[in-house]
DNA sequence: ATGTCTATCCCCCATTCGGAGGAGACACTC
DNA sequence: GAGTGTCTCCTCCGAATGGGGGATAGACAT
C-alpha cells in the first residue's frame, strides 16, 4: 500500500457530510483510490454477495449505526464471504459491547469518528501491515471487558467475590442442575436457590445461567 | 494537559542514544516538562519507593529490555504504590507475552519503538484522557490472545456426534448467548435455533443448556 | 447498639426455555 | 426414484427462569 497503486475502497455511511467528508479525504491522500459508496446496510450486504470474486474491495470503511440495521452484521456478512477482507470501524459508539461484537465480527481496526481525520490514512497502513489499529479510548474499553480476572482481583477481595454459598451454588449450576435440584442438594429452598442466583448475576454483571458460568471461569472462579 | 504546564516525565532506558532521542523529542514537544531520567531498573525502582508523594511523574515512559531485568517489574512496582501513575511502555518486543505481562502488570500503554516519533505525544494525550493507546501491531497480538476460541476448534474435536450447524450454536450457547442472540449471530430464526437445540439435547441425552454444555465439555466436543 | 454481611425464604410478573408435533428444501447415496 | 441426513421454519403449551420487590435471623465488628 506504500505505492499508489488502484485501490479500491468501500465506504459505507449513513450520513451524507460525514461519507463526503471521509471520501474526501481518501482522494485527497490516496488519489488514486477507487472508492465506492454505500449509505445503508442492504445496499452494501447486497454488494458483498453479488460480485464474490470480482470486484472485492481492499478495504471497508463501516459505520455502524446504519438506519436499517447495525454495521456489525454487515461486518460478519462480508467475513463470512471473505475470510481476508480489511475491515475499518469508524463509528461515533464507543461502548462495549458495539467494540467487542465488531472485534469478534471480524474488524480489523475501530476508530472512533472524532479521530479520523487524523488517523485513517495510518489506520488502513496498519490493517494492510496485518496491524488492529484501534482508538485508545476503544483499546481501554476492550481490555477493562477483556481482563476481568486482573480487575476483580483489585475490585473485589483475591477470589471472594462470591459468596461460599454462592460458589457452590454456581458450581452445581455449571454441572448442569436445576435450581430445584441444585436446592436439594444444598438442602434449601429453591427461593433460596433463585436469590443465590440473582445475587451471583449482578456480582458477575450477567444475567443468565449460561452467561454467568461462561464468566466464572474466564475469571477462575470456576474450575477450568 | 492541553495547557503547558510542568509536567513529570519520568524516562526509563538503559539505551543512551535511544534516550536523548526520547528526551529530545519530549522537551521539543513539551518544552515545560521536567524529564527524569533513568538507566535501569534498580535505580528507577529505588525512585518509586523513595519518595511516594512527592515528586510522582505524571507519567512513566518505560523500556522493557532493561540490563537488570525487564520492565514489567518496574511496572509491578510502580502500580502498587501508585494505582493511578500513568505508565506508556516503549518497547521493541511485539510478543505476546510481553504485551500481556505488561498490560496484565497494568500499563496504560504500549507503543513498538519504531511508531515512538510520530505517537509518542498523541500517546500521552489518550493516556491522560483514560485510554489506552497501543500500536496497531500490539493490539493485534492481543487479541489474537484474548479472543474466545474459534469455532473452527470445536468441528476438529467433535467425532461428528454434533452437525456442523449444532457444534456452532453449542459454542454460542456455552458463550452465554441467548436463543435469540445466537440465531442473530448465525443469521437463522429463532426457531432453527430451538430445533437445534432440541436435536443437541437428544444426540447428548441432556435436558437443559447448562447440561448440554457440562457433557459437551466432558466428551471434548467444547474447548477446555 | 448499630450496621454490614450472609443465608434463608416469599410474592408477582414477564420472558425464555423445553417438549411435541409437522413441514419444506436441498444434497447425497443406493 | 426412494431414502437419509442436514438445515431451515412454524405452532401450541406448560415449566423454568430472570427481574422487581420485601422480609427475617444470625454472626461479627465498631
Amino acid at each position: 500500500m506504500n505505492t499508489l497503486r488502484d485501490i479500491t475502497i468501500a465506504l459505507v455511511e449513513d450520513d451524507e457530510p460525514t461519507r463526503y467528508r471521509i471520501a474526501s479525504l481518501l482522494q485527497l491522500r490516496m488519489p488514486h483510490a477507487v472508492i465506492t459508496e454505500f449509505q445503508d446496510l442492504t445496499t452494501a450486504k447486497k454488494q458483498v454477495q453479488a460480485n464474490s470474486n470480482l470486484n472485492k474491495p481492499d478495504f471497508w470503511l463501516i459505520d455502524l449505526g446504519l438506519p436499517d440495521g447495525s454495521g456489525i452484521e454487515l461486518i460478519r456478512c462480508i467475513k463470512q464471504i471473505h475470510l481476508d477482507a480489511n475491515v475499518l470501524v469508524l463509528s461515533v459508539f464507543g461502548d462495549v459491547d458495539n467494540i467487542v461484537n465488531s472485534i469478534e465480527a471480524g474488524a480489523n481496526g475501530y476508530l472512533l469518528k472524532d479521530a479520523v481525520e487524523r488517523d485513517l490514512i495510518d489506520a488502513l497502513d496498519a490493517i494492510d501491515s496485518g496491524g488492529t489499529p484501534l482508538s485508545p479510548m476503544i483499546a481501554s474499553r476492550l481490555l477493562e471487558r477483556m481482563l476481568p480476572a486482573k480487575i476483580n482481583d483489585i475490585s473485589g477481595v483475591n477470589g471472594y467475590l462470591l459468596t461460599g454459598r454462592e460458589a457452590e451454588l454456581l458450581n452445581f449450576l455449571s454441572r448442569g442442575y436445576t435450581s430445584l435440584e441444585a436446592g436439594e442438594r444444598m438442602q434449601i429452598a429453591v427461593s433460596t436457590v433463585r436469590t443465590h442466583i440473582k445475587n451471583i448475576y449482578s456480582k458477575l454483571a450477567v444475567k443468565s445461567r449460561t452467561e454467568a458460568i461462561f464468566e466464572a471461569r474466564a475469571m477462575g472462579i470456576l474450575p477450568k
